[in-house]
DNA sequence: GAACCGTGGCC
DNA sequence: TGGCCAAGGTT
């Protein structure tokens, strides 16, 4: 039989966590060195964190702990109200998770989280990850949380380029039998700062002697990357409807699929062909007048779309039959459920672009408040009237955009 | 397993 | 600009 000790894999827990005295980052959903963190926090936060950064996720978690300051007040929430909350930070879906889970913990466990890795599994939007994660931080248990900067520090320190479940039970083998918490944010502070994704800052980190990537050279290309898919492109119109008072007209979107359960204006269909009849798909009969256009890009799609406006009059009840429809006042968007596209769509209203709905502050500038939607705006009716007077001329005079619909001059 | 699901920053 | 990335989960 083979020495155990020569066989035995390096284990970073003593270096992570040294490194970590030093050097962890502060966050509002962490708690203080050696204090007890808070289960809702650990698990708010990791909501908030997946497919996000920090500095995006920051200004959410303050706003939420402000607002609910429990999981069970964040139950007693309306989900209306969670979704207007979350509205800047995409994968909407989380937010309905979020609401759902945190009725799950109010009704099934009384208002207090669950300890066990298996029972965090079973709660809405808990995943793999969350539910070692939370397991690990917020209660000490010995569970192995794998996020994308763990697997790079892992893969890179062990010249590792299997499969995740593999990587997996090596996290496992690894894992501190104390601090269990405090190690798995080591990793992740080591693989956010040092251990970056590009230009890994080498000499600082405590593995530095030990990571076989590092010795070998070829850390850049590890860990083993998978390729993505090219974004579709797709084409379409928003119909921006104005009333007399200057109330717009908006529309909650179906809870399932792309941007479930948010607000927006009524658009026409989105197709890949640039060129098809978008006025075709206009929701009244009105005097359309194309402003401009914007682009956005989701994960998966890359869309254009013309920006069409129109005020409207008269008999307008026929439209309230959408789902959740209502007219709203300029001063009031930034209380609504507005995902960046639609406020994106909206800002060509504007002569300052992003400030009409985004307030003051353009919208996730470093760290800043981004996405946290102001209470007034200011500046935005006055030039709306001066481009509705100018109609066909602003639509002529405006540039159009690489991936706008062509003006469609015969049904201008 | 693969597709779907947002957004903003970086180079 | 276009591609890649980020404290992933669900279907």
């Amino acid at each position: 039989m083979a020495d155990r000790r020569a066989d035995a894999r390096y284990r970073p827990a003593r270096a992570a966590l040294r490194w970590y005295d030093g050097h962890r980052r502060d966050f509002p959903w962490r708690a203080a060195p050696g204090a007890v963190a808070d289960p809702y926090h650990v698990w708010l936060a990791e909501m908030m964190l997946q497919q996000t950064t920090t500095a995006a996720a920051k200004p959410y978690f303050e706003k939420f702990v402000s607002r609910w300051p429990s999981v069970l007040a964040l139950a007693a929430a309306e989900r209306g109200v969670i979704l207007e909350a979350w509205a800047g930070l995409g994968y909407y879906r989380r937010a309905h998770h979020l609401h759902q889970c945190a009725t799950v913990i109010a009704r099934d466990y009384g208002g207090v989280f669950p300890k066990s890795e298996e029972a965090l599994r079973q709660l809405p939007g808990v995943g793999a990850y969350s539910a070692a994660a939370i397991a690990a931080i917020a209660f000490g248990e010995r569970a192995a949380a794998i996020d994308a900067n763990i697997e790079r520090v892992l893969s890179r320190l062990y010249r590792f380029r299997g499969s995740r479940a593999e990587l997996l039970a090596i996290a496992r083998e690894v894992l501190p039998r104390v601090r269990v918490g405090d190690y798995t944010q080591a990793l992740m502070d080591i693989g956010s700062g040092i251990c970056r994704f590009r230009s890994p800052l080498c000499l600082a980190c405590p593995f530095v002697r030990r990571c076989l990537a590092r010795a070998a050279g070829d850390q850049d290309s590890l860990p083993v990357r998978v390729g993505r898919k090219s974004r579709r492109r797709l084409y379409g119109a928003a119909f921006v409807m104005v009333r007399g008072d200057g109330a717009i007209f908006l529309r909650r979107r179906e809870d399932r699929g792309l941007l479930g359960g948010m607000m927006e204006v009524p658009m026409s269909a989105w197709r890949g062909d640039a060129g098809f009849d978008f006025l075709g798909d206009a929701p009244i009969e009105a005097d359309w007048v194309l402003l401009g256009g914007i682009r956005h890009s989701f994960t998966h799609i890359d869309l254009g779309l013309g920006v069409y406006v129109a005020g409207v009059s008269g008999d307008l009840s026929g439209l309230m039959g959408e789902r959740d429809a209502r007219w709203v006042a300029l001063d009031c968007l930034g209380g609504e459920a507005l995902p960046s596209l639609v406020r994106k769509v909206l800002a060509v209203l504007g002569d300052s672009p992003k400030r009409g709905v985004w307030g003051a502050k353009p919208p996730a500038k470093k760290g800043g408040s981004g996405g946290i939607p102001p209470k007034r705006v200011g500046g935005w009716e006055k030039s709306f009237r001066a481009a509705s007077v100018a109609t066909r001329g602003v639509a002529s005079k405006r540039k159009r955009p690489t991936h706008a619909p062509p003006e469609r001059q015969e049904l201008l």
